[in-house]
DNA sequence: ATAATATGTTAGAGCTATCTAACATATAAG
DNA sequence: CTTATATGTTAGATAGCTCTAACATATTAT
C-alpha cells in the first residue's frame, strides 16, 4: 500500500512513529510539542489520518498507528536518518543546519533516490578507512582550492 | 531583503525568472504551462507576489520581477541547477527523477546546505581526473559491495 | 474589418493546515 | 473526594493554492 500522503501527514506519521519508539505511546500533546503546533491542529490531522486508515484514536486515548501508517512512518524517519547523516557527516553542515534540512527534505526524496542515497551514505561511512577525498572536500570548501596532492596524483592514477 | 516565501511562491518567481531568460518575458500563459496549472491559478498566485512587491504585472501586460524578486528567484534556479547535478552526476539518478526531485528539494536547502553542496559539487565534478570513489560507489551500488581495490590499498594509505 | 482563436480575468468553490477561544475530561495533589 | 492542573476536543476563523465556469480582451487569419 504506502498510499501518497501530504508531506505534513508524514510529517505527523513519523512524529507519532518516533514517538512510540521512544516513549511507548503517542499522545496528542507529546506530537504537538514534537512538530510545534497546538493541540488543536494535532487534533484535526489526527482525524484525517483516521479517515484514511492510517491512525487509530478514541477520545482522550493513545494514538495508534495501523499497519500502513507505521510503513509510512518508519519509512520517512529513515529517509530523514539518512539524510541527517549525509548533511552532517559528508556535507559537513552543522548539527543544528542538517537536522532543520533533513526534516524538510525527507518529504522530497523519491523511493529512487532516497535508495542511492542511503548506499552512497553507507558506502562513505561505512568504508575501512576514511576516504581522502572527503577531507580533501573539506579543504577545498574551507580554502576554496584543492591540497596540493590532488594534482599531484593524477599520472599515477589516471595512467 | 529576500525575505522568506512559501515554497509555491519560489516556484513562481523561479518560473518567471527562467522565462525571461529563455523567452524574453514571462506571460501567465508560459507560467501556467511550466508550473501546470491553469492561468486562474497564475493570476491568484501573481497577485499575491504583487502584493508582496515581488513582482509588477499590468492588465494583460508581461509579468516582470522586481529586483526583490529576481533576486529570489535567480538563487532558487542555482539550488536547482546544483541540486540536480548532484542528483543526476553524482548520486546517479535518472535523468527524470532527478529533474523531479530537483524541484522539490529546491525549496527545502538552507543557504548554508545550498552553499555546502555547491562546493561539493565543484569538487567532485571540476575535479582533474574522474573521482575513483565515484566509480566505486557506482560498483557498490550495483552489486552491493566494494571493488577489491578500496580494501588492497588499506595499509599503503592509511598506516 | 470581422470572425475565430488564443490569452487573460473574475467569481465562487473546495481542501489542507493552521490558529484562538471556549468547553470537556482525566489525572494528580491536597 | 474534591479541587487544581494538565490534557484533549469542538467550533469557527484565516490563509494558501488549486480548480471550473463564465466573461473580457488581444491577436491572427480570412
Amino acid at each position: 500500500m504506502k498510499s501518497k500522503q501530504t508531506a505534513r501527514m508524514e510529517d505527523y506519521l513519523e512524529a507519532i512513529y518516533e514517538l512510540q519508539k521512544e516513549e511507548g505511546v503517542a499522545r496528542v500533546s507529546s506530537i504537538g510539542r514534537r512538530l510545534q503546533v497546538t493541540m488543536p491542529t494535532v487534533n484535526s490531522a489526527i482525524n484525517r489520518l483516521s479517515e484514511k486508515k492510517l491512525v487509530k484514536h478514541d477520545r482522550y486515548g493513545d494514538v495508534e498507528l495501523t499497519r500502513e501508517g507505521l510503513e509510512i512512518g518508519r519509512e520517512v524517519s529513515r529517509r530523514h536518518r539518512v539524510l541527517t547523516l549525509f548533511l552532517s557527516r559528508i556535507l559537513g553542515v552543522d548539527e543544528e543546519t542538517s537536522r532543520r534540512d533533513a526534516c524538510e527534505i525527507e518529504h522530497s526524496l523519491s523511493p529512487k533516490t532516497a535508495d542511492r542515497l542511503t548506499s552512497l551514505v553507507e558506502f562513505i561511512l561505512d568504508a575501512p578507512r576514511q576516504p581522502e577525498w572527503l577531507r580533501n572536500f573539506d579543504y577545498y570548501y574551507r580554502h576554496g582550492k584543492r591540497p596540493r596532492k590532488c594534482y599531484e596524483r593524477f599520472d599515477e592514477e589516471e595512467g
